[in-house]
DNA sequence: AATGGCCGTTGCGCATGATGCAACGCACTG
DNA sequence: CAGTGCGTTGCATCATGCGCAACGGCCATT
């Protein structure tokens, strides 16, 4: 691995927190600032990062812009988008798309609520990797050993207190996610939201992203969300047919397409 | 500049075309394999880049992520706030800074005008949704389904015989805004006060703030503030740029001065 | 107005780390 | 079963990225 651009390409989520001076990224690099300097300067010609008028640099629009493209090449959300606004349509609650790569879990797609209620979410953000429904489908269908490997070295915070506590926990809800072939958040994030998730398999048969459906208690019961699971099982089946090129069902006009 | 890390960057964009085979990026790159092995490596290790299963190398999702983080970490009150106090120094009328958040537009800053005007907004306050030039923009750009769902649920008080009567009018209005790119409030809040707002466009392209100018007819005609539009454009497109990272980019430290 | 500290910037000599090469393994093909 | 194409590895060479030290602008302090 080359360390030249290890440590350009650490600056990068590093700036995501927010902006900060060379004198910053050079400590928090321990790096001279001479070096930080000149692996700023590369990023800022490529348009990763940009300079603000106070000197501290910041992302810049190109991130934005590969982000954007990034997401757009990833066919699942395409064809999964109609299906998950046809269940938003149907349920009236908030749907998300999940996907695991290296150890993270990142939300890639999200239909509103249609009731006017904050979700506490946005998609992009790193998902709460110990609790969330999307998550536990995505670790569950990894290898045994990579499974334990990633369980062993999460953090377990006390969100609520039915987060779950510790890797031995998780572990044990990723066999009965697997087992079974969905999963539920009840309030192990946030007190009064509740979620309902199912798997979204690939032509391979492994799982390739996982979508959930959440609501707060305000609005729906967690025994009336779990009523619907067999309507999001059933979303997320038609998703996973459409993946191994089974024919879309005419639905909606299917305009978003992937290639 | 760096090389080695300029190499490594370039390998973004040219991802953002298609996946690609290690020799195609070599090729490209024009440097060797195992250099450019060794470089997606690097980014892989990073989450930059993602690893398919037929070897070839795509975008990673982790982009998408920090581009989310920084977007959310965005200051925008600070990025604006000097704009929006150059505007007012032309002008010398109120110039408003507005949200949406939670079914709510709430002002987040607010430059006084140099009349001694009397104004009911304030900093943190919610705004008169169905009637503001700021409101108007936000709700413009939200996906149909939850506008619809937020304007049927809204009440629609009569502050003078110009405020928007119902849901129906108030859509119609939204998709003129959404439509024109800006929005103006002319004694529907208060009798005697009009406004002119623009959208302000977050990194990823959605409008994520909105701005006016506002003034009592005592002051200036309905006339006279809607020929400030351009300047209004102008200066709500500034900040988008500058939200957004877009890159005008001095190297040297001898840039001052505005623009 | 003068002073000192802070922070970004520059040029340079040194050694570290990035480079290309050549050889290997593997999968697919004719 | 050779032959081809592509990803991978270890290594010797030297280009390149590194830290240092010194400079200069800016701001707050006296």
């Amino acid at each position: 691995m080359s360390q030249t651009v290890d440590r350009a390409l650490s600056i990068l989520p590093l700036l995501a927190e927010g902006p900060a001076s060379l004198e910053q990224v050079a400590t928090r690099l321990d790096v001279h600032k001479s070096t930080a300097l000149r692996l700023l300067r590369t990023l800022h010609d490529h348009g990763l990062v940009y300079r603000q008028q106070d000197q501290r640099y910041r992302l810049g629009a190109r991130l934005f812009a590969l982000a954007q493209q990034a997401v757009e090449a990833l066919d699942i959300r395409g064809i999964a988008h109609p299906h998950l606004a046809a269940l938003n349509e149907r349920t009236g609650h908030t749907v998300h798309l999940a996907v695991y790569e290296q150890g993270e879990v990142v939300y890639i797609d999200k239909v509103e609520s249609r009731y006017p209620v904050r979700m506490y979410s946005r998609i992009g953000r790193p998902v709460a990797i110990t609790v969330a429904a999307v998550a536990k489908l995505l670790l569950a269908d990894l290898p045994e050993p990579e499974r334990r490997a990633v369980a062993e070295g999460l953090d377990y915070p006390r969100y609520t207190p039915r987060s779950t506590p510790d890797a031995g926990a998780f572990l044990a809800e990723l066999a009965r996610v697997r087992e079974q072939g969905w999963a539920s958040d009840l309030g192990g994030h946030e007190e009064s939201i509740n979620c309902v998730g199912a798997p979204l398999h690939g032509p391979d048969g492994r799982v390739c992203a996982a979508m959930s459906v959440s609501a707060p208690n305000v609005v729906v019961t967690a025994e009336e969300l779990l009523r619907l699971r067999p309507q999001i099982l059933r979303t997320a089946e038609a998703i996973g047919a459409e993946l191994s090129g089974a024919a879309p069902a005419a639905h909606h006009p299917a305009t978003k397409g992937a290639t």
